[in-house]
DNA sequence: GCAAAAGTGTTTTACGTACACCCATGC
DNA sequence: GCATGGGTGTACGTAAAACACTTTTGC
């Protein structure tokens, strides 16, 4: 017996140098992008140039630093792709199965974010040969990656239901029509303008602009900022602009 | 150059033998153990017998095995303390800040779960010194385990308050004074009965057994069964007994 | 003048909420 | 017969949903 309380050696116990039991194991992190073109939501891979999965694509990772946060690595994975700082970043989920990994075993932390996609776009780091992807064309991903993104998005949907995150995705000036297309987007679903529309106003998360957006119809149709102080103190209660019946399935 | 893409080295990237720049770390469990046992919410913790923290409560914890996923690390972890398996079980957040453990780097994985206290009350490991307690009454904590407790019945909180799984912290057969009593406990709030028992006999969830329980009061009140075949159906599906008005704060 | 998108209102329905009384029983 | 907890019903207000037309302007 190893100890005074019958404890097995796989649980905690302090030894003079380190866990007696511990295995170690690399420690990612898998970073899943979201933008938004104004059309559609779309999701940030890099290319994979070299063996093996060679000609497959995955999502932006990396290990996690001896002296360094989870959140810290996530934060700095984020800018090495696309040079952004102070981007809305949520931990998904880890990963860890076994076999996940086949050259050894990692552990991954999922991160997911938010970006604004027009203007970072040229900030994008070609060294990865980044590209973004509609989330119904989806190319084969390394490992397991396309779960991971399916998770992020079903966690995405799920906050965004009940949270007004989606506006970390708009540009600073975004026309109503643009809001309304990302949310049709993120749940693939029809949705009625007009009662969109008045619980939008009914947030008062909106701020109407001056100028109008003239390239997509003659009227033109007005910009809106949002209400960043009203945003603030809304992002973790509800609010929700989806329909309440079939929020989730 | 290390290789044709401009890539640093913490990235992932195959080496003949393992990652070049990966930091291995120790991977561990910590389990959030929630049971009810009719009146209130409760915590098992486990005694820290031994140094540092002697005298100190920690959650149950232990580290993930070399072929051994998260999950069935958090099922065998679960099962070493109470005996019990098949019980719902989720993962909450991953913790890794650098010093969180001060003898070596770990990231510690957080799991909850939720049993059934009084069928399993027996079965508890006694190697562990475990202990039941109050939310509102919780010792002193080792590391971070305060705040992965505090995480851990947020996620509770924000779960139970759209799908219907503090069911599984109830017995077989159950009085509605029970489920009332529940929810009371873990928002921390007074309910409208009648609301409450109005909105849970429209979930269709319960079956009213023949039986009475007679121990509380001199009417006695029926017994209830969970629907199982509509619960599953439903645990996905967005079901509130709360007020939605306040919800989240 | 007409096509194309922008923008706005009303009616109906459903749900949440507030609120109060009778029931069965043991003592 | 009364105290105790068990169990049920109704009226009201608010919010969601369904639904359609007018406006602007570039061509």
């Amino acid at each position: 017996m190893s100890n005074d309380y019958n404890i097995p050696d796989d649980l905690y116990l302090y030894m003079p140098s380190g866990y007696s039991s511990a295995q170690r194991m690399a420690v990612a992190i898998d970073s899943v992008v979201f933008g938004f073109d104004g059309e559609e939501i779309r999701l940030l891979l890099i290319h994979r140039g070299f063996k093996p999965e060679k000609n497959k694509w995955s999502l932006m990772g990396g290990f996690v630093q001896e002296k360094e946060s989870l959140d810290d690595a996530a934060t700095r994975i984020l800018k090495q792709l696309t040079g952004l700082e102070g981007v809305y970043m949520e931990q998904v989920q880890v990963f860890g199965e076994p076999d996940r990994d086949p050259l050894e075993r990692t552990i991954s932390v999922v991160y997911f974010s938010l970006i604004d996609i027009e203007k970072y776009k040229k900030q994008l780091s070609e060294d990865y040969r980044p590209e973004w992807f509609s989330l119904d064309q989806l190319p084969g991903l390394i490992f397991d990656h396309g779960k991971m993104i399916q998770t992020a998005l079903e966690r995405l949907r799920y906050k965004a239901a009940l949270h007004p995150i989606l506006f970390e995705l708009l540009r600073e000036k975004f026309t109503i029509r643009e809001l309304f297309n990302l949310y049709q987007g993120v749940y693939g679903k029809e949705l009625d303008k007009r009662n969109f529309v008045r619980k939008l106003n009914d947030t008062g998360l909106l701020i109407r602009q001056k100028e109008k957006e003239t390239g997509t119809s003659k009227k033109g149709s007005f910009y809106y900022k949002l209400n960043k102080r009203k945003y603030r103190a809304n992002v973790k209660a509800f609010i929700s602009l989806m329909p309440s019946r079939d929020l989730l399935r």
